[in-house]
DNA sequence: GTAGGGTTAG
């Protein structure tokens, strides 16, 4: 039978005397290589080198079982050669839909996705039944494609074909569902399942948290009946993203404690929330953990780790971390060079882009957003002019508008406001409230009530609930004394609905964060910070520290604005720092404001009475005070 | 055969 088959086949074939030159020289009996070798075999790249070789088997009696059926398939698959590769499985007696499987496989797996749905397609046509591995490829591509439409298809067969009750393809249901925006199609369809294994639940979790509904995420993560490491590692993740990073960390002390231990992708999502919270010391700790674990050539923990370091003011040791790594992508570089711009540290910043550039690593839009936010750190106008145009004209990455906020905030603060305006009336896009608040904040450092007033008459409209902004717009009045303006903008505030942001400042003392907000008098020790903020005052009046009471926006008498100014919550943070630290140590304070100015002059003075160092992260940035200067040179 | 991770303007 099978030799009739062959015979059938080599009468559609062509002469083998057509072989191309390379496979003829393969074949060639004077070259005495007339048996074909698996090298021989392999070396066919498209459906008509194919039959060639098939001929050449045919008409020398050998059998067709020695092709390799996998590249058979892959040569035929997209081609109306189709038919001739499941002749020759047919000659062969191989079940044709495995190979067609593994062949899927590799299309779905690989970066041309829509050649795996246009296999399923062909398969289809003719006539291949689909099993559940056919199933379960083809949903994977729709996954990658996120191509609902196809996966309703698949889907179908799926129903028809009976294979409902396999919980690997309903898994793969839901997720196609939940990745295409059709979530609540997944949640029925995970509630009608007659059985969940902890895959279905992992997938519910991660898509609910990705949609942003996390709580309905740990609803199902309490609930569920066993959990993986993958779960807690989905639930982990999730918190993160949403912004939740206390609670991130409070899961992963708890999975810990049942003894589970976290993978590269629990650290990566650890770290994550270590860098949102600045807790430095159970960075430090996964640091270890990582190393101990191996985890170290994986390039996802060592960016997480830099981005933990940079944002927990440790530049030092960001910079070890990115220095030691084999590897890197561009996440590497550009989490390095956004580092360094927090820090200030500007010419850094823009020497490693070279450097980067240098290694032949091309840029991409958010390194530049690290670039032009060196620059705008650090008063760069003309470098950063240069990089914007740079951008688009050198490799062609189109400016969005976070990139144009750092241009308005360049020139802004630079005290370039004209030029600052007419660039956002001409931008291609329109300005959101980002792009005017940026503008307002160099109105205030110019003190340009005129220009500030038409930043606000954009911001009333773009972002009316920002507290932020009224804040600076009656900042700008108070210091031009126009009380009753600075009044109205208050009562506006109200009016509307605003509430100021209460500020707070944090710091971590073995291992224990503890948070201030400004006149705070609930600390356990608050007697004994005010008493040694009073003896500090005194050397620091001595050093030549002059309160600075117009940050105090109250209308109020001058010395009830001095005790005010005393009771901000970073100087309340770095007086139990300093009591409580011991002499010579770092001190690291968090602030969700950005740290006033006041605070900024008393934080050089005391760098240098106390002989500390004295990191502080604001929401912008890192301040690094030092024998009486700060990392900012006072541009900020 | 099904689930997961990194940098982002003020």
């Amino acid at each position: 039978m099978a030799m009739l088959q062959s015979v059938c086949l080599a009468s559609s074939l062509p002469n083998h005397t057509f072989l191309s030159p390379q496979l003829k020289r393969s074949f060639d009996p004077k070259n005495n290589v007339q048996i074909p070798t698996s090298e021989t075999l392999y070396n066919f790249n498209s459906p008509f080198e194919l039959k060639q070789v098939v001929a050449f088997l045919v008409k020398t009696n050998r059998p067709l079982s020695l092709l390799p059926l996998s590249r058979v398939a892959s040569v035929c698959a997209l081609t109306p050669t189709f038919p001739f590769a499941q002749q020759i499985f047919n000659c062969i007696e191989q079940s044709e839909v495995s190979v067609w499987n593994s062949c899927l496989r590799n299309l779905a797996e690989g970066n041309c996705v829509t050649n795996a749905i246009f296999l399923f397609h062909q398969m289809r046509i003719y006539n291949v039944v689909p099993d559940i591995f056919t199933c379960s490829f083809a949903l994977k591509a729709c996954v990658k494609l996120l191509d609902l439409s196809c996966g309703k298809i698949v889907h179908a067969y799926i129903e028809k074909l009976g294979f409902l009750s396999n919980l690997v393809l309903l898994n793969a249901l839901l997720h196609l569902y939940a990745t295409c925006g059709a979530m609540a199609d997944s949640m029925l369809l995970f509630d009608k399942m007659p059985q969940r294994d902890v895959v279905s639940w992992n997938i519910m979790i991660t898509q609910l948290a990705k949609k942003g509904d996390i709580d309905g995420a740990f609803e199902l993560f309490s609930k569920m009946p066993e959990r993986n490491l993958r779960s807690w590692t989905a639930m982990i993740t999730g918190f993160v993203h949403c912004g939740k990073a206390k609670e991130a960390i409070r899961l992963f002390t708890e999975m810990e404690e049942t003894g589970l231990r976290a993978n590269e992708v629990t650290v990566v999502a650890v770290l994550a929330a270590c860098a949102d919270l600045g807790a430095l010391q159970l960075g430090r700790r996964i640091h270890e953990y990582s190393n101990k674990s191996g985890f170290k050539r994986n390039i996802h923990v060592c960016n997480t780790l830099v981005d933990m370091y940079i944002k927990c003011g440790c530049l030092e040791a960001a910079k070890a971390v990115f220095e030691e790594m084999k590897e890197r992508t561009i996440v590497s570089w550009s989490a390095m060079i956004q580092g360094l711009a927090m820090h200030g540290q500007a010419d850094e910043a823009l020497e490693l882009f070279n450097n980067m550039i240098q290694t032949g690593m091309k840029p991409n839009e958010v390194t530049f957003l690290g670039v032009l936010h060196a620059c705008s750190h650090m008063g760069l106008v003309n470098e950063g002019r240069e990089f914007f145009a740079s951008m688009t004209r050198d490799y062609n990455i189109t400016p969005q508008i976070e990139h144009y906020g750092c241009m308005v905030d360049l020139l802004s603060r630079a005290g370039l406001l004209k030029e600052a305006y007419e660039f956002i009336v001409s931008m291609p896009i329109n300005a959101n409230g980002v792009i005017w608040g940026s503008f307002l904040g160099g109105c205030r450092i110019q003190k340009d009530v005129d220009m500030a007033e038409e930043a606000m008459r954009h911001l009333g409209i773009l972002d009316p609930l920002n507290d932020g902004y009224y804040i600076i717009m009656s900042n700008i009045y108070a210091e031009a004394k126009r009380w009753e303006d600075a009044a109205r903008v208050r009562k506006l505030m109200k009016d509307r609905g605003v509430k100021k942001t209460p500020g707070w400042s944090s710091i971590t003392i073995a291992g224990v964060m503890h948070e201030f907000v400004a006149g705070d008098d609930n600390h356990p020790q608050a007697e004994e910070i005010f008493e040694r903020w009073d003896k500090l005052l005194e050397r620091m009046k001595f050093k030549g520290y002059v309160p600075n009471t117009s940050v105090v926006l109250l209308d109020m008498e001058e010395n009830e604005k001095e005790k005010y100014l005393y009771r901000h919550s970073e100087k309340l943070a770095l007086v139990f720092g300093l009591m409580t630290t011991k002499p010579g140590e770092t001190i690291r304070i968090m602030k969700n404001l950005r740290v006033c100015e006041d605070c900024h002059a008393a934080f050089k003075v005391i760098s240098e009475i106390a002989k500390r160092e004295i990191v502080v992260r604001d929401r912008n940035r890192f301040h690094c005070f030092k024998d009486g200067l700060c990392s900012c040179k006072d541009y900020w």
